[in-house]
DNA sequence: CTGTTAGCGCATTCAT
DNA sequence: ATGAATGCGCTAACAG
């Protein structure tokens, strides 16, 4: 059986009332005790293995010094150096994690955000893709700080902290562009998700500032960010246009798709055909051949939100700050200049 | 300001007493209440958005329904699977997950073991390689269930669930000793981890099974499990002993770090050299060659262990149960018969 | 079957 | 500067 030590156990050893042990344990209010009363409290408290029971203090404070964190999956590669990024932020400060895996599921969402909320979570990071936005909006209206990663409303009523889907998309547009490649297809992810609908967004205007074509025929959508659906959705966009040489496809794992799609049909990339993916997971560097993407800063998206929550959490008041991050290309060796 | 609505507020909507309220919302006692009466307090519930606090339950029960998992660094892809593994077991008893990472440092440890134990965690799941095994012990020994997972103590003295590294190594033997190969090398993983140490052991018994020579020139080890550190003990292995065919790595990325190696020296792989890998992490069947490598059923692991931890939660007793493992081969492009 | 009481461990009044 | 008392929200033990 745990035995616990409590404060009054300190108490009947340092000699000293309960509560005066509590200002001494506290740095706070440890200036209201006497230097002296303090030393022997802390004393006391180190011989008996005296360990506070943040439980209960949250029962009198209000405060649980828990975050709740929704991320869709994280299996996926791309989400674990976010939660890193959070919880080295937010761990500096006290609080840790509660962290759970909603699967897409408006029922699981639910039902996690709820329990989250049983356990008092002082602020929620949710990085999920298409979480039920009235749920949230909900709780961030029941005084519960929210903070949005990896997409963002459209009313920019939360705030968030997303990367610059236009701007990586731009890069990559860009890039193939300054190869030479002028009949340039996109794959793009789930148009109901902001980063499916951001990076179609983005194509269609780099392409324009590029002054070339984006017809509706070039552009094909993947149900799903996974590799069969990116294979779908490529087998479609190259029965439709067999002639495009480039592909700037809305993920890595579609990217991957492609290739697959490459592979069937015997086209050879990049000799035959580029393509571009987003995000930089790990190991696409090693791919055959090695994915030229664009890179977002994972772990300082998740740092970024989670000083963002403690902002919220310390002034209570309601922000509903909008910050952008920069992605960056990383040209490897899947795009090169189109066949002559 | 969140406005918490206590079992108070639903008691005054429902005229009846708190207590009562408390028995007729929890499944376990509403037998004690009349059912008309539990109605009429499950709808003023309902009606009010009560939301219990279980916060404050714990306080009472000493039970936090939390377990503290702890992680050397999930971005490493070993441990996502495990870690849904553990969660979706344990959510389906209505536990909630700490998870923290490590990084395998002994200061992180124990500083993230001392905030979960305040947070009255009933429970750790500890997947960290080369945690301070006194302080796992010592937390134990206090009355708090601890089961390790992926490594286990020689002594037995704490319940693990890991998988069968010897078995591992075995079929990744038999399988490149059936292609042929003779001259076989080891890149064994840091000696002072388990895994490390178990596969090393494991490769021994397997060469003097297949009634090979497995000398100490033929093996080397990495200091870590990171593609570089392989890169260098392949290098310092094929520098000794340039005739190996093939070799065995204690994990994937380690294998990783060897097909570098293999590149850096112009040896084509499979043609001119063989590698096997261990725990078949995600992307490197799309690797070039895609790896042949031990399959670990990292979900499995954690949801066996989650059961482990439920059962010893259960029944409070200190159970020290070992539980292992059956790995799979994975054969891919990565091995193949040596060159005549 | 329901009301009453007490107390989980702590922080915070108010007294002294 | 310290002691005493109160209550956070809930459950459990005891009365009635």
């Amino acid at each position: 059986m745990r035995t616990q030590v409590t404060i009054r156990d300190v108490a009947r050893v340092a000699n000293v009332h309960p509560g005066t042990v509590s200002r001494a344990l506290n740095a706070r209010t440890r200036t209201l005790v006497n230097p002296e009363t303090a030393e022997r409290v802390l004393r006391a408290a180190q011989d008996l293995g005296y360990r506070p029971n943040s439980i209960a203090r949250g029962l009198k404070t209000n405060r649980s010094y828990t975050v709740g964190v929704l991320i869709p999956d994280m299996t996926n590669p791309l989400f674990p150096p976010i939660m890193r990024g959070i919880e080295d932020r937010l761990g500096e400060s006290g609080y840790t994690l509660l962290t759970v895996n909603t699967d897409n599921d408006a029922e699981r969402e639910r039902s996690h955000v709820e329990a989250l909320l049983a356990r008092q979570v002082d602020g929620f990071i949710a990085a999920t893709a298409r979480l039920d936005v009235e749920l949230l909006a909900e709780v961030a209206a029941g005084g519960v700080p929210v903070i949005l990663v990896n997409r963002s409303l459209e009313n920019g009523s939360l705030p968030a902290v997303t990367v610059d889907d236009h701007q990586g998309i731009a890069l990559a547009v860009e890039h193939v562009v300054a190869l030479g490649h002028r009949r340039i297809g996109h794959v793009g992810g789930p148009q109901n998700v902001s980063t499916g609908h951001g990076r179609h967004l983005g194509f269609l205007e780099a392409m324009s500032a590029a002054g070339l074509e984006a017809p509706p025929e070039r552009i094909t959508f993947a149900d799903a960010y996974s590799e069969t659906a990116g294979l779908a959705a490529c087998e479609q966009l190259l029965d439709r246009e067999p002639d495009i040489t480039a592909i700037i496809a809305a993920n890595d794992r579609l990217a991957i798709g492609c290739c697959d799609s490459f592979d069937r049909r015997g086209l050879s990339c990049p000799d035959q055909i580029s393509i571009v993916g987003f995000n930089d997971m790990p190991l696409v560097d090693r791919l055959r051949p090695p994915l030229t993407t664009v890179r977002i800063p994972q772990r300082e998206i998740g740092a970024v939100a989670a000083d963002l929550l403690l902002t919220s959490l310390g002034e209570g008041s309601a922000q509903t700050e909008q910050i952008l991050l920069e992605p960056t290309l990383v040209v490897r060796g899947s795009t090169q200049a189109p066949a002559g």
